[in-house]
DNA sequence: AGGGAAACCCGAACGC
DNA sequence: TGCGTTCGGGTTTCCC
């Protein structure tokens, strides 16, 4: 389940294979990937194009082509990879763009959740994203503020990509358990300090993340290792690492939630 | 405005 | 063993 760290790692290895290079054609074995524009248009939009740019925002990848940008959001179980042409489509394949360097980036999803777009501004998808997590719009201050212009509980707000763009339910509880804070409290409580631990919180797990190439969880994203880093995410009844008191599991907006009752304190 | 639920999906895990 | 059921995960959309 490809979250920021693990979109990090999947563009930055990408990037070298696809700088430069021009899309000679398309294959598209589950037209619903396509999110815009009409599948019958996508490929001959987006062939003759050359990739200019290969960057992350959130969790999209973002290719910014001669003509327009392609935007691809992994979701749950989508993997990118390069393969060399001719590649016959293999099961839960969904898009293949053929390129003029003789290799094939494939786009595989299992779930069929994963959605690319061909946009001419790329804001009509990224638009409402909030801050990057490692921009200078994003401080202790700035998170501060908008926890307190919120009456939320912090699980689902973190989670919501247009309060700040990246987290998803892992560097989420992660990030919550290294702060101290516990998921139900509600946002306008926070103190100036409790939001400086979680703001460090916050890029330290990704940092973190990034840094072990991502997460390899599920059977669908691999090569990552720091799911051998959590401390709470999917160790309930453990022991806290910090405190040794058992890690619980409650539902929070439909989300499985992982805590320390020890440190996470609801106060 | 916030929160709950459903929808989109399918393979793994579980229950009998 | 084999079948049916449940679950999870990111995001959007709808409803209260």
């Amino acid at each position: 389940m490809p979250e920021l760290p693990e979109v990090e790692t999947i563009t930055r290895n990408l990037r070298p294979a696809l700088l430069g290079r021009q899309v000679v054609s398309v294959g598209l074995f589950w037209p619903r990937t396509l999110a815009t524009p009409a599948a019958e248009r996508f490929a001959e939009q987006i062939s003759g194009q050359r990739i200019e740019q290969v960057t992350r925002r959130a969790k999209y990848i973002h290719i910014t082509l001669s003509g327009g940008h392609l935007l691809i959001h992994l979701r749950m179980s989508g993997d990118l990879f390069m393969r060399p042409s001719p590649y016959a489509a293999q099961p839960h394949d969904r898009l293949h763009l053929m390129l003029d360097s003789g290799e094939t980036l494939v786009f595989n999803d299992t779930r069929k959740f994963g959605r690319v777009w061909l946009v001419d501004q790329p804001d009509e998808v990224l638009g409402k994203l909030g801050p990057e997590p490692f921009s200078v719009e994003f401080s202790s201050a700035s998170l501060h503020t908008a926890l307190q212009s919120h009456h939320r509980q912090l699980k689902p707000l973190l989670l919501d990509q247009s309060f700040v763009a990246g987290l998803g339910n892992i560097y989420s509880d992660e990030a919550l358990h290294l702060s101290g804070l516990h998921p139900l409290r509600q946002s306008d409580t926070i103190s100036y300090e409790e939001a400086g631990k979680l703001f460090d919180a916050i890029r330290a797990v990704l940092q973190t993340g990034i840094d072990n190439n991502g997460a390899s969880i599920d059977w669908v994203y691999r090569g990552g290792s720091f799911q051998n880093h959590f401390r709470v995410y999917g160790r309930t009844g453990e022991a806290c690492l910090v405190c040794n008191t058992p890690i619980q599991r409650i539902v929070v907006g439909q989300r499985s939630t992982h805590f320390c009752p020890g440190c996470q304190l609801r106060a």
